[in-house]
DNA sequence: TAGCTTGTTCGACGTTTCACGAACATCGAA
DNA sequence: TTCGATGTTCGTGAAACGTCGAACAAGCTA
């Protein structure tokens, strides 16, 4: 569809990121995405319009946070674990064990499919 | 002036302390407040109106980042370090790291006053 | 009491965010 | 080539945010 842009990861901010941390959504699909497994765009659940969903997931993209791949005509998903881990030692895991404890996120899931996210 | 809330440690919402810290003047305090002591407002150094900088601090208290206590006409700050330590284990030292490292918050600092905050 | 200091609150302004449905672009399949 | 599936983009609102200056409230100090 497009060529998007994915900020190299010495250009990852500390305040985007934060930002792009502060929504409930946003933080279920970094839980989703945790395990850092690929995932097929179709394949996450939000409750939320389609539209909506692209949105978010395109400030988690520009926030560094996500990486998106394109396969012919659908997408896959990851979570820049490692660049993470690099640019912000103990964040990911602070974030997501917080997210675990207050029960952030819950809302968004992933509908396992046969043929997707080849591990 | 008033009687300001402070939310209880198990009240901190992890997307909301998010959002407190997506903000550069906002990570720019808590970097100051980071050794624990309390300090003056009128110490606080920030290159805004001081209706915004109240604004800043009322953001972070209500977060449950920071405390405020009333001294007569005056208030004194401090970061709840140990309810942020409790609540989301090594999440403030992931920030400050990253804030350090990205000069995040370089805008704001205190004037070191004599009488001040009595450590 | 009058006045000063300190910080909050208010109202206004422009920007950004989140949400939706509709339209679009692209690719694979029929 | 036509059709369907898959995401993105656009246009639009409503709400939230960051900022300011002005007005205010509360407590010292003279």
């Amino acid at each position: 569809m497009r060529q998007v842009h994915h900020p190299e990861v010495g250009e990852i901010s500390l305040t985007v990121v934060m930002g792009a941390l502060s929504d409930p959504i946003r933080v279920g699909l970094v839980r989703v995405l945790a395990d850092g497994r690929e995932r097929g765009w179709g394949e996450l659940r939000a409750p939320v319009a389609k539209s909506t969903l692209s949105h978010h997931l395109r400030v988690l993209r520009d926030a560094g946070l996500t990486r998106t791949r394109q396969e012919g005509t659908r997408c896959f998903v990851t979570l820049r674990v490692h660049d993470l881990r690099e640019r912000f030692p103990g964040l990911l895991r602070a974030v997501l064990t917080a997210a675990d404890e207050q029960d952030v996120g819950l809302q968004v899931s992933v509908q396992e499919s046969p043929r997707a996210a080849v591990s």
